[in-house]
DNA sequence: TATTTATTTCCATACTTCTGGAAGTATGGA
DNA sequence: TCCATACTTCCAGAAGTATGGAAATAAATA
């Protein structure tokens, strides 16, 4: 991935709206859902919830089809698992035992027990 | 998780600079980095490494310590796990196999054969 | 104490983004 | 054809963000 994709990606999730809709549709799955019902559950004018979507849309994080009068949107599953990848690329030099300890639960098992103290710490600049 | 917290982690990384100092101390892991060498390594003034460090800090993505002279920057590990859980909460109502296939591969190990088959695309556009 | 090194704060300028009203486009039905 | 529904585009003011020069702080060293 390259980093002005990443970068596009994050700002359009870096805000209240867009990321709220982002999370309804990582939710919705595959099915996705329609732009009027996004609006409606977001109280928020068409037009408003036009820019945000398109937002994402342009960012790569979620698609759309035409049904009928309807634009269903729906999260954009690849784009989304490589922008989360290359948050944490090279994770600790390849070690990422050492420092995501039990956090990123909800989606990943890290596999921790590898013999190596987490949390290291190390006094004084190097390298 | 709250939302505000997730807005602003994920805007502290949506501009390119602060993406890559991020990455820069994700890959560091725990030792991180003195201040003076990722302004170094990236070529900016200072003053704007300082802003653009303290906004990754600010958001809670990034903490520092006091070595004689210099600030070293570490990566916030417990912080970023939350966010990226944050970003894939309730995936696909609890069945992510529907959705996120083979790619968030770098941190996780999505437990996949569950049957299901990964990958479904729905009709129209995409990207 | 004076000097050098490492980093941060202050500030002004330039630039980008958010919001919603008004108007436009596209589809389906009477 | 005319109308209603479902979205999108255009616009402009308000608000927010990025950048780097200059000055400030803080710690180590002579």
């Amino acid at each position: 991935m390259e980093i002005n994709k990443a970068v596009t990606a994050l700002s359009s999730l870096a805000q209240e709206s867009r990321l709220t809709i982002f999370r309804m549709l990582v939710k919705a799955g595959p099915e996705g859902m329609p732009a009027g019902k996004i609006a409606e559950k977001m109280k928020i004018p068409a037009n408003t919830l036009s820019f945000h979507v398109k937002e994402l849309a342009n960012a790569g994080l979620v698609k759309s089809r035409k049904v009928g009068r309807s634009v269903i949107y729906q999260m954009n599953a690849p784009n989304i698992g490589e922008l989360m990848s290359f948050l944490t690329e090279d994770c600790c030099q390849g070690h990422p035992d050492l420092c995501l300890p039990a956090s990123a639960s909800s989606c990943c098992e890290t596999a921790t027990e590898s013999g190596i103290s987490a949390n290291r710490q190390v006094i004084g600049a190097e390298n």
